[in-house]
DNA sequence: CGTCGATATATCGAAGTGATATGATGGTCC
DNA sequence: GGACCATCATATCACTTCGATATATCGACG
């Protein structure tokens, strides 16, 4: 799912690596630091299957193709890592590609992925980019995922072979699953809401 | 953390790959399905660090040791499995050993790795085995992460740059960031007064 | 008798983690 | 001006975990 976290993210600008990382905490609302070790693999692969591609700096000047001066190897050197995608600071610069762009919602709204928690915010942190029956799709299968799960949990909160802190757990977590189930019906009715309003005008 | 896990069931009873999966579920509220894929690799590296060994089943039975007949060859086919660790049906029960039920404590007790959510749960399903201090600074730790984490997501949740489903993500992370605290202060005001608890007594 | 669903282990490629290395950039203190 | 340090930035490594797939056994059902 990093893949399609990244082309969220290029949908709306032009992105480098380091940057991608900070941008999934403050944006999507991913909790844990992705590491460094998947940005750069997810980049080259996307880049690999043609979806992203690197893109010159703001500031290419690398039009020095001088003879064989020392200041001339600076340049070509300088061109080099431009061509690569390479800017100042050695940063790499990733734009989402044509490709990218069609094929990034039918990656996002994916029914074959079972979400778990992460997916499904990451998922919802990009709605806006399915449409207005994806989303309630999206919604629903979770909803049910989650019914499932407190059933769940609340048998293990009443276990009374479990020791009190295996309980807590079980309790807490009907608590957390449920406090989700809120958040999801208050989706599920703005977008019916929406859909409403949609009608209302629409007559 | 799949080895602490697995350990901290062992500590109760001799378990099974296949059964350790739906205990993860039932008794240590893992949410996601753990894959066999990481269950069958852990279980065959805690036994090379033996912390785990394989038992024999309940109903061994395996004396015959007559010549080659075909009766013969199935007797000692079933020798060898048995002897493996491979009971009835092909199960492999584990059992922890000496020094797996040692160091275990140590491993449950790491201040090394950082929690996330699924971590932290795990260690407080299992912490009837940790001493009170333990106890207080796993409990600690975790809610001054917490503490970080929810300045972050409301931050999140009053940014005008994003987009209504992005800020109801954050917004929803912060909701639930603050039952997790509430959940938090809750266990730890029981360890205090169960220590007032010790404490009177003591006297 | 066959066969279907649950039990059970095993393995493979792909993906993610945490640690570590390396270097460029920008600010600050004397 | 220059020495120095924190931050920015990419990259790679070994190890762990995941998801899919293969295979075999057991019990129940008609």
């Amino acid at each position: 799912m990093l893949d399609v976290a990244i082309l969220g993210l290029l949908m709306d600008r032009d992105h480098h690596g380091y940057e991608i990382r900070s941008q999934l905490r403050e944006r999507l609302g991913v909790s844990a630091n992705v590491s460094f070790g998947s940005i750069y693999p997810a980049l080259a692969r996307l880049e690999r299957h043609g979806l992203v591609e690197a893109v010159a700096p703001a500031t290419p000047r690398a039009t020095a193709v001088s003879t064989g001066s020392l200041a001339g190897e600076r340049a070509s050197l300088r061109t080099l890592r431009t061509s690569a995608g390479l800017g100042r600071r050695g940063r790499k610069v990733y734009r989402i590609t044509e490709r990218g762009r069609q094929e990034f919602p039918a990656l996002l709204a994916d029914p074959t992925t079972v979400d778990d928690g992460r997916t499904f915010s990451l998922r919802v942190a990009l709605a806006r980019y399915l449409t207005p029956a994806l989303r309630v799709r999206l919604l629903e299968r979770r909803r049910q995922d989650l019914l499932e799960r407190l059933a769940e949990v609340r048998q293990g909160a009443d276990n009374p072979d479990l020791d009190p802190y295996a309980r807590s757990v079980m309790s807490h977590a009907a608590h957390s699953v449920e406090l989700d189930l809120e958040w999801i019906d208050d989706l599920l009715s703005l977008e019916r809401s929406d859909s409403e309003t949609f009608a209302r005008e629409a007559k």
